[in-house]
RNA sequence: GCGAUCGUAGCUCAGUUGGUUAGAGCACCGGUUUGUGGUACCGGGGGUCGCGGGUUCAAGUCCCGUCGAUCGCCCCA
């Protein structure tokens, strides 16, 4: 570092709501991700890549056009042709975008599975950043309630290897198809309408922008109003009682528990039949882990041919944070304390042996020699491996009580003889 | 966009009704002690007290503004 105050140059802030991760949160992070990758192939997804960057139309059809989602709440900016571009701020459209441009109808039904880092021009809070990161499940072209099924196992089996499905809920819901929807929309607005007096000004202007989000408003005064508003149940039709009675038998049939969740919607008309979220109490306001549902409108809406499709996503990040302490083991195979620099090249020679064997392995030789060895303790490792010289030879002792600790003691190599 | 809380060493924090030269622990560096040892002690480096303005004889402390962070609201694709 420069001792010339004056000369001191301004650091470059990180941009708000990213964020820098180091040494246990990036391996909690990646062992989400490691995770994620060995279960999806469990269930026959394919992996599948797409562009950070897409022209702004496709997440603004995704989005519908008019929200204030597409205009304050997405990193759009013009390139240098003019064309308007956006960093994805979710995964499913962008897919649906491929599966029209790329001809993947020849592969439907086509199960693919994606993560990595999306981007909304939010104000950030707990578990929530510009920048984010997500593990991604969709099944394109299948209207068979076995897909919405088979994502829910898969789902639920992520969360239990991941070990954090203790306190996580599945909430299921229903949306119906297009008929049921209109219907049930239709009945909710005369309702909400009908107690207008009583609901608080955020609902007031939802009746007119998205009148199902009343049903989950958090204000106290709009609970009696949503809580008494119809259920989707009284408009079903046949067909999409049918759907959601296979989805529901489907969880049964694998194991999967579930509870049902009315109050549960999608503000976006392309949303059809189950809507699902994995839900904990562990996260503040923002209990959601995974969610997702079908959204049989999307690639019709993208000017694709008309294709049912069901999907889900998880917050990495959020996954990251309720993973047990236990469940990442950092801990190196062996350390080895130099307490005498003459023994320097010995046991370099020892750590490159370990290396190569395949062993973790980390060496402490700068600073006072004396000190070494209780820096070295502070590693965690399962074998604490000291060098010093007795009788003008390498001596070599070694901590550790696992059979790791003794496989590492194996593959030491003995003193050299004088 | 709105509200609340908070910004002091690399990190976690203390700092009294405003009052000498702003402290501790951890971390880092050196020394002593111990000598199969994760101990203890001594010392050292490191701070525009987020930034700017104001009140005052005097501001880390009080006031205003600003920037940032956190939590919540809105939104949630």
């Amino acid at each position: 570092m420069s001792k010339d105050k004056s000369a001191k140059v301004a650091t470059p802030q990180p941009v708000r709501g990213t964020q820098d991760m180091l040494g246990d949160f990036a391996d909690r992070f990646a062992h989400v991700v490691e995770t994620f990758e060995r279960v999806r192939r469990l269930y026959g997804f394919k992996r599948v890549e797409v562009p950070v960057i897409e022209p702004t139309a496709v997440f603004a059809r995704s989005l519908g056009e008019t929200t204030d989602v597409v205009s304050k709440e997405m990193y759009s900016f013009e390139d240098r042709g003019g064309e308007s571009v956006t960093l994805r701020p979710e995964f499913t459209a962008g897919i649906a975008r491929a599966y029209i441009t790329n001809g993947w109808q020849q592969f439907a039904p086509l199960k693919v599975a994606t993560h990595g880092p999306l981007f909304r021009y939010e104000r950030p809070q707990k578990g929530r950043y510009r920048q984010f990161h997500q593990l991604d499940a969709e099944v394109l072209g299948s209207d068979n309630p076995l897909a919405d099924a088979e994502l829910l196992v898969f789902a639920d089996q992520l969360l239990k290897e991941l070990g954090i499905a203790d306190g996580v809920v599945l909430t299921l819901n229903t949306l119906g198809d297009a008929e049921s929807r209109d219907a049930w929309r239709a009945a909710l607005v005369a309702h909400f309408e009908g107690h207008s007096g009583a609901l608080s000004e955020d609902s007031l202007s939802r009746l007119d922008r998205n009148p199902l989000r009343i049903l989950d408003s958090k204000d106290p005064r709009d609970r009696p109003v949503a809580d008494s508003a119809p259920d989707i149940d009284a408009f079903l039709t046949g067909a999409a009682q049918d759907f959601f009675g296979a989805v529901t038998a489907g969880l049964d049939a694998a194991g999967v528990a579930w509870t049902r969740n009315a109050r549960l919607v999608r503000g976006l008309d392309y949303y059809r039949h189950t809507a699902f979220e994995f839900v904990t109490d562990r996260l503040g306001a923002q209990g959601t882990v995974l969610g997702g549902g079908r959204y049989d409108g999307l690639i019709e809406n993208l000017g694709g041919p008309a294709t049912p499709a069901v999907g889900w996503a998880a917050g990495i990040e959020r996954l990251a944070m309720l993973l047990t302490e236990d469940a990442i083991d950092n801990r190196l195979d062996a350390v080895i304390a130099v307490e005498d620099d003459d023994q320097l090249a010995f046991a370099m020679q020892a750590l490159a042996g370990l290396r190569g064997s395949g062993f973790a392995a980390e060496i402490v030789a700068t600073g006072s020699p004396r000190k070494r060895f209780d820096k070295a303790a502070k590693i965690p490792a399962h074998a604490l491996i000291s060098v010093s010289t007795r009788d003008g030879v390498p001596h070599v002792n070694v901590r550790g009580e696992s059979k790791r600790a003794k496989d590492v003691e194996a593959h030491l190599p003995s003193s050299p003889r004088t």
